[in-house]
DNA sequence: ATGGTAGTAAAACTA
């Protein structure tokens, strides 16, 4: 194998999913994919779905059906862990799992509310929770990737409307500050370095938004982010409109990069 | 300026 094709997608429940994404990954073929808010305990995640095209699968949920994090691979990772080094560990929000090649950390960031909130306190603090955790577990010299559901816009450009949405909990000036205080940790957004300054590029369509994905009011919640070694090796990074999408309003779209070997 | 809906789960709660 000479190329790494790698998938995030935030799959709002992967029970009710399932009959998109394994015809999405059949068609693909990606060795890796991150999803998040899979919304399912583990005795009841579709183990055998994925089993039967030929993947290992592995996740972490919760029993109240909310948050759960999972990693699809051709390749059988050598070691994972779920959650952060210290308390909330928040195992149904991060999974570290370390291939023959790379390293690769799925998030699913806490969304936050509204800005006077503890809900949005407690999402800054988890993403500075996350940088102590990189510094502490990994050496930005190798191959290190992040993606997953990171729940900030970094930019101007990454949502439709940015005067309105100043303090929007995925846009508030303080948690755009902690995603680049990571960033500059030594990560590279995939993203922007194959599309910089494009606007109007989406992941993220409300369904409470009439329209949302016809008049293209989204949001570029979901990112692809690798240390300077990786992105050496990225080939490109594109956005794939699910086919459910297309139908009617629904979440998030699956964003999709492929690295050299 | 609110509230809009989808999902889990069995009444709210999250997003």
């Amino acid at each position: 194998m000479d190329k790494i094709k790698i998938a995030t997608y935030n799959v709002n429940s992967i029970r009710i999913r399932t009959r998109i994404v394994i015809p999405w990954i059949e068609e693909n073929k990606p060795e890796i994919m991150c999803m998040q808010e899979t919304k399912v305990a583990n005795d009841k995640f579709p183990v055998k779905d994925f089993e039967e095209i030929g993947y290992n699968i592995i996740f972490n949920g919760s029993k109240t059906g909310r948050n759960g994090v999972a990693i699809l691979s051709k390749e059988k990772p050598k070691e994972y862990f779920f959650g952060l080094h210290n308390e909330p560990k928040d195992e149904d929000r991060l999974i570290m799992a370390e291939f023959s090649n790379f390293k690769i950390i799925n998030t699913y960031v806490p969304q936050g509310f509204k800005i006077d909130t503890e809900k949005y306190q407690y999402k800054l603090k988890w993403l500075y929770r996350l940088m102590e955790y990189f510094n502490n577990n990994f050496s930005m010299n190798k191959d290190v990737l992040w993606c997953g559901d990171i729940n900030v816009a970094p930019e101007d450009i990454d949502i439709h409307n940015p005067k309105n949405q100043k303090n929007h909990v995925c846009f508030h000036k303080d948690v755009k500050q902690a995603y680049e205080k990571i960033k500059s940790l030594g990560f590279i957004d995939i993203f922007r370095k194959y599309h910089p300054r494009e606007p109007g590029q989406y992941t993220f369509f409300d369904y409470r938004v009439r329209d949302s994905v016809k008049r293209n009011l989204g949001w570029r919640v979901d990112h692809i982010l690798a240390t300077k070694t990786m992105a050496e090796k990225s080939k490109y990074c594109n956005i794939d409109i699910e086919p459910r999408l297309k139908e009617r309003p629904s979440d998030h779209t699956i964003l999709v990069a492929e690295f050299k070997k």
